[in-house]
DNA sequence: CGGACAAGCTGA
DNA sequence: CAGCTTGTCCGG
């Protein structure tokens, strides 16, 4: 037995009562969930093995009852398997693999309706046994869910609810036995086909046949808990187990799948068809003094009013975060290493409040030492706005449209999507990025500051930002619909911003697979971040390793990189953690 | 995790 | 030395 309890990692043996029906002894067996007595309490748990030789010298107490069906054996390993590959404790994992209610009964598997074959280049994918599919940002996911459905019982991950929802009715129309994760966790152990969430790469397949991954390269796959695993990489292990193909689809693919499987391309022109025109509009020699935030093309964008569907800006700063000018010639006062806005630290001392560089108080461009204070953020950026096109313009945050309050009951967590805004309420909307994830449907989207995206200290910062392009992509169409994607920017050779006017993320991916090479970030070495009250001690406990460093601590985290996650978990656990709270972040996103 | 129990501290 | 806090161990 396992018990559902954290800080219990120890494993005891139970015996199943005579008493119990034949039914209930039967249901009794790896990855069951099932109660008992331990130390004065009554738990929950998983059974782990049967038939085990029980502890010398301890006496037997027997299960209180069986509640249901659990995980299947297989699945347990993989648990086991993610938790020492996350350096973590498996009950959490069990948790993502049980069902949400008790299940005590599973039906019989029903005969598939056959699928037709589909496109040539998307069944190539499935024909070998780990594929990466770089998809255009609108490019039909659809096609490839057939394809993995025409199989047998596919396991299929996409990374919201929404679609999720989207999927599963569209393949339950075409005749596929769809089991929506997940509620639909006992119709999943009894076969069909299996969509859902970061949760469902848990689910049970009945005779697992191929796994597909939509939009590998979202950060939702990875859990903020610990251990913080990863769907998309949980999903090809089990593919891999199970000796069935994985197809993995983005239009960004990660460099970890990359290294992991055969990079399948579409056509060029295919691919550039797929993506809006990405207009870059750089700012090095614009009177920002005079224009502010808005360039002249960004203005006559705005003004342009004959499209159907909403402007979208965005700006990664809340509020009204505080801007340096100089006096003179209006140049903002901005970090020449990361491009965040400068803090007049003392008389003379200009200090990034991102990376900690400073210099001294003289205007990049005019030389002037006089700056003034200026504030732009999204709040202020509505109002020039409003003023601009001379209609209503809607603030959008994370969770609210400024009439709706966030939070709610204890530490309450964002589970699932955020609501989408009725593009009827305005037709131009400014936020930070989650503007674009709660509206559907643009005709332009502009980045106003696209060098906040661009100058993160963050390892993950560039694809992050291409990420965000992306994401307006969807929002504006294929180029044929005459979206536009404007970006602000200061840094126009970026590769981030070739990539995107080119249509053609390899660019970035080139250049951002030399750079990890040469510093060694995953996915060419494994790194995990150690935090919490006790993670000094623990860090101090464990022996120098050769092919293991250890840096910090920065802002109270450690940060351990090994040359592989063989090598950092071993590390890892090679001593006992203290008491106390500590966190281990395997492959943390924030570094 | 949460209970049991032991060792350590305090005040009368 | 009762009464309390703090720490460590263990559960089948």
């Amino acid at each position: 037995m396992l018990p559902d309890v954290t800080g219990i990692t120890k494993t005891f043996d139970y015996v199943v009562p005579d008493s119990w029906s034949e039914a209930n002894r039967k249901m009794v067996q790896v990855g069951s969930i099932v109660r008992f007595d331990l130390g004065g309490r009554r738990l929950r748990g998983w059974v782990v093995g049967c038939d085990v030789e029980p502890a010398v010298g301890v006496s037997l107490r027997a299960l209180t009852k069986v509640t249901g069906y659990g995980p299947s054996a297989d699945i347990v390993e993989l648990a086991h398997w993610a938790a020492d590959r996350w350096v973590g404790h498996p009950s959490r994992l069990l948790v993502a693999a049980s069902p949400l209610k008790a299940v005590t009964r599973l039906s019989a598997p029903r005969p598939a309706k056959p699928i037709p074959e589909q496109d040539p280049f998307v069944e190539s994918a499935f024909e070998r046994d780990r594929s990466v599919v770089q998809l255009p940002p609108r490019g039909a996911s659809l096609p490839y869910a057939l394809a993995a459905a025409r199989r047998g019982n596919a396991l299929i991950l996409v990374p919201s609810v929404t679609r999720a929802k989207w999927l599963s009715r569209n393949l339950a129309d075409l005749g596929v036995r769809v089991a929506a994760m997940p509620e639909g966790w006992a119709r999943a152990a009894s076969g069909a086909t299996v969509v859902g969430g970061r949760a469902a790469a848990w689910a049970p397949v009945n005779d697992l046949a191929a796994v597909v991954v939509f939009d590998e390269h979202d950060e939702v796959y990875q859990d903020e808990r610990s251990p913080t695993w990863n769907a998309r990489d949980v999903a090809q292990e089990r593919a891999r187990r199970a000796g069935v193909p994985c197809v993995v689809l983005s239009p960004n693919p990660t460099l970890e799948s990359v290294e992991w499987g055969d990079l399948l391309l579409p056509e060029r022109p295919q691919e550039r068809a797929g993506w809006p025109r990405v207009e870059i509009i750089d700012r090095r020699s614009d009177d920002i003094g005079r224009t502010g935030l808005f360039s002249d093309t960004v203005v006559r964008a705005l003004r342009d009013t004959t499209a159907e569907d909403p402007i979208v800006f965005v700006l990664n700063r809340k509020g009204r975060a505080r801007l340096l000018a100089c006096t003179s010639c209006g140049e903002l006062g901005l970090c020449d290493v990361c491009s965040s806005a400068l803090k007049q630290h003392d008389e003379d001392l200009l200090e990034c409040s991102t990376c900690g560089t400073n210099r001294p108080v003289v205007c990049g461009s005019c030389g002037s030492s006089t700056f003034k204070r200026i504030r732009m953020g999204v709040t202020r950026a509505r109002e020039e706005l409003e003023a601009l096109a001379g209609r209503k313009v809607v603030e959008v945050s994370a969770s609210s449209t400024g009439t709706k309050k966030s939070g709610g009951a204890r530490g309450a967590r964002k589970v699932g999507a955020p609501e989408e805004i009725d593009l009827a309420s305005a037709d131009v909307f400014v936020g930070t990025e989650a503007v674009l994830h709660r509206i559907k449907r643009a005709s332009a989207v502009v980045f106003l500051d696209f060098d906040q995206e661009l100058g993160g200290l963050r390892y993950r910062s560039a694809e992050q930002a291409f990420g965000f392009l992306v994401r307006a992509a969807r929002l504006l169409g294929p180029r044929k619909e005459g979206g536009r994607l404007l970006v602000q920017t200061r840094k126009p050779e970026h590769e981030v911003l070739r990539a995107a006017v080119q249509s053609d993320p390899s660019i970035l991916r080139d250049a951002e697979k030399q750079r990890r090479q040469e510093l060694r970030l995953p996915p060419y070495s494994a790194m995990a971040a150690i935090s919490g009250s006790v993670a000094e001690e623990f860090i101090a406990s464990l022996p120098p390793t050769e092919g293991v460093m250890v840096q910090g601590p920065i802002d109270e985290r450690w940060l351990v990189r090994a040359a592989n996650h063989e090598i950092l978990g071993g590390f890892l656990r090679s001593v006992d953690r203290p008491a106390g709270r500590m966190r281990i972040e395997v492959d943390p996103l924030r570094v």
